[in-house]
DNA sequence: CTAATAGTGTCTATTAGACATTATGTG
DNA sequence: CACATAATGTCTAATAGACACTATTAG
């Protein structure tokens, strides 16, 4: 048989094949806390239940994964957040009442604010404190997944500057290190902190300063190739 | 509607979905060389063609992706791989003829010698050398695939131990030098890349030595926990 | 002035890189 | 002995952590 006739005649419905779905862990980080975006499943299956955004593949919409968790994201928070990486692939024959199932999983980071209103004017999606978490009972397998995209963030405050996404387009770098000391669970020496961050040359003043308490702090912006940094030396644990 | 009755009635062929596969990257490590593992197509699409090894789940031999991924290997090999870690999941409209594909890849590490005996005796399967890679047309987006898991492995190498799992069970620490300086792509200095692995306490002497030309060297055994170690320090580019 | 927060100066202990030196095997 | 490779000793420049200090705003 050649290609083409296989092509012709060939049907994807033919074998059975798992369930594939798309989930995103969005963390923002406000007041001193990090926070994931929950929305409320109003289908079947644990329908009522609060989850992580996500859905399937449409196949006509979608060109890549990517395109579809930005989908959903937007349709949830108004927004296409700055920073979207892929976490990981959970597949397995019980996370999910319908069968073998699949999720591949990204985590996203935004600034509070950028969806603060529209988020205000939806009923079915929250942000919730990662402290609070613990109490909740979520769909599926989604408490892990939000602990796997928690570990990954971790990890990339001590080797990045990737948590700044997390902060508005303008941030202080005492900011910035507040939200290092929360992903990392310790205080931070300011003036180590500070010098590796200029040694990388990852940020520019914007000239504008905050108006807090106190001294004024300058507002830096992350360069468009922050996130691609790697520190050769961690921060410790 | 009520979720039983919902699940009775749930029918997993109601709609389009993508095809899902699994594929590995499998490496290892022979006189100077890095090298993956490539399976010749046997069925339609691409048939011919080489390509890595993988397929579809079996959703009654298959508890998770990984049992998928395992089976594949153990297939083509013979034995099942020391290592074997998520690299990422790649799905969208133009990666197979049939349409919409999602293959979530994974990499693996063995030692050369230990399904040398396996290989040999099938047609299907072979080492190919990294740097030989490039003349060669692979299937799909299998060469970007095994670019993506070189790199994966080549970070691994500047944060950790796990490169060692190309080598067999007992290896010398100048084994597992070269093994780096080929992933690096640049000559390390002996005396820091042994005092590293000494202060991070990874491996232990078995007693036993190496019989080549020269001094003997000792011949050391992985600890089990070695692979999750991450070095507070990058080895540098 | 004080309080509060931002930002800098500087000492020191640690350590990676460099490379010289010693050790242990074979023929 | 020479040769080859393994393993170690040691100097030095670089730097992260620690913390004291100065700077800049508000009231």
């Amino acid at each position: 048989m050649t290609e083409e006739a296989y092509l012709r005649d060939y049907d994807p419905k033919a074998f059975d094949s798992p369930l594939l779905s798309v989930d995103a862990v969005l963390f923002t980080y406000r007041e001193g806390q990090l926070k994931v975006l929950l929305v409320e499943r109003s289908n079947h299956p644990e329908m009522g239940k609060w989850g992580l955004p996500g859905g399937f593949v449409d196949l006509e919409a979608d060109g890549t994964l990517e395109d579809t968790v930005i989908r959903k994201l937007q349709e949830k928070t108004g927004v296409v957040p700055p920073y979207v990486e892929q976490l990981s692939t959970i597949g397995n024959r019980s996370r999910d009442k319908r069968g073998w199932s699949v999720t591949v999983c990204y985590t996203a980071l935004i600034a509070h604010q950028e969806c603060e209103t529209h988020i205000d004017t939806v009923s079915d999606a929250k942000w919730v404190n990662l402290k609070d978490l613990e109490k909740l009972d979520l769909a599926f397998d989604h408490k892990s997944i939000i602990a796997a995209g928690r570990e990954r963030l971790k990890q990339k405050a001590l080797y990045s500057i990737v948590p700044a996404y997390t902060l508005p387009e303008k941030f202080t770098l005492s900011d910035l290190q507040h939200v290092h000391e929360v992903l990392l669970g310790k205080p931070l020496q300011k003036k180590s902190f500070r010098r590796r961050i200029e040694q990388a040359d990852l940020i520019v003043d914007t000239g504008e300063k905050s108006a807090e308490k106190g001294r004024p702090a300058i507002l830096y912006r992350l360069k468009p190739e922050a996130s691609r940094h790697t520190f050769i030396r961690n921060l410790e644990l």
